[in-house]
DNA sequence: CTTGGAATGTCAACAAGGCTGACATAATGT
DNA sequence: ACATTATGTCAGCCTTGTTGACATTCCAAG
């Protein structure tokens, strides 16, 4: 697995030409659409967006999660967050109710009719991820997921591996 | 197929749980964020925007395409990339000539400055993709490509292919 | 030569979803 | 009491996507 043809991978020294970095930075703009494309043309027919499903995607990881934390997670002005909760909790598929402790903080919850979008949504998601998975193997899978988290800001990475303890 | 190693493309050997699919999708969508953000500092200090940033990007790789091969593989509307490929041109960044064989074609070409836009978007993404595989090491970089390359439409799978091929 | 269609450009209008700034309210903590 | 925090809301702006309509230019087929 030395020098032998092909690009140079080199091991030791891991030398990276830009073509490599090249081909990854396409594959990665490349990929990403085909990551969005499913929940986007479900999220479209309801009249929802990508932002929708970002909010939703993340109540049901954190269920009870506040405002404040969830626009910390999304990276998003709460202006932003605000208009896509409001537009949600009028359709009634989230709901928020007043901390105990704390009256200042919202709590959210996706309602059933939540869960339902957001199951549908998931479930497209994740067979597209299935299928990624399976044609290129564990090893690869395992591959992928070093490289992802060796991409995000600290910041990013911080919210990421928060979330990856607490698996649902 | 035999069964013997190898990346086992088989569902017998490759269980995957909603779990470890979430994980892969969360780290997406959190690497993605890594993976645009030193570019679009960039972009923003000079007004411009991620479909600027595209524009350029895929202009570079392949001088004097076209706009129709353009609009095909960024996958908007010709209006939509109409306004960018202007203010581009206007700013003198992108320069477009008509064809000689057929004459309706206009055939883009980044100047000069527009090059070293280009350069400095593209060693900051690439500087990001690096850092990302060095850390992961090699076997991971192989990986992560599959992996993205798995998860493309078949569409878009045929822009990315042709451009690996025209390796620059 | 005429005509259909392709490639392109352009105008107008609209929507999603980012952003900033400003302000209100309520509750919390010092 | 007072400053701070968490949230909501209004107004306005920008980018970037969309549709629809229409003009122009040119190639190619009848």
């Amino acid at each position: 697995m030395a020098d032998s043809g092909g690009p140079p991978s080199g091991e030791s020294l891991l030398f990276l030409t830009d073509d490599q970095l090249r081909k990854g930075i396409e594959a990665m703009f490349f990929a990403y659409r085909g990551f969005t494309a499913d929940p986007d043309r479900i999220l479209a027919e309801k009249g929802y967006g990508r932002a929708h499903h970002r909010a939703i995607h993340f109540i049901n990881r954190s269920p009870g999660t506040t405002v404040n934390n969830l626009l910390s997670i999304l990276g998003v002005t709460k202006q932003s967050l605000n208009r896509v909760l409001r537009t949600l909790m009028e359709d009634g598929l989230v709901e928020s109710r007043i901390g105990k402790q704390d009256k200042r903080e919202r709590h959210l919850f996706l309602t059933e009719t939540g869960q339902s979008l957001e199951r549908e949504l998931s479930d497209a998601q994740r067979e597209r991820m299935r299928g990624a998975f399976r044609q290129a193997g564990p090893d690869a899978v395992s591959g992928f997921r070093h490289v992802l988290e060796a991409m995000m800001d600290a910041d990013t990475a911080r919210h990421y591996k928060r979330l990856k303890e607490v698996g649902s």
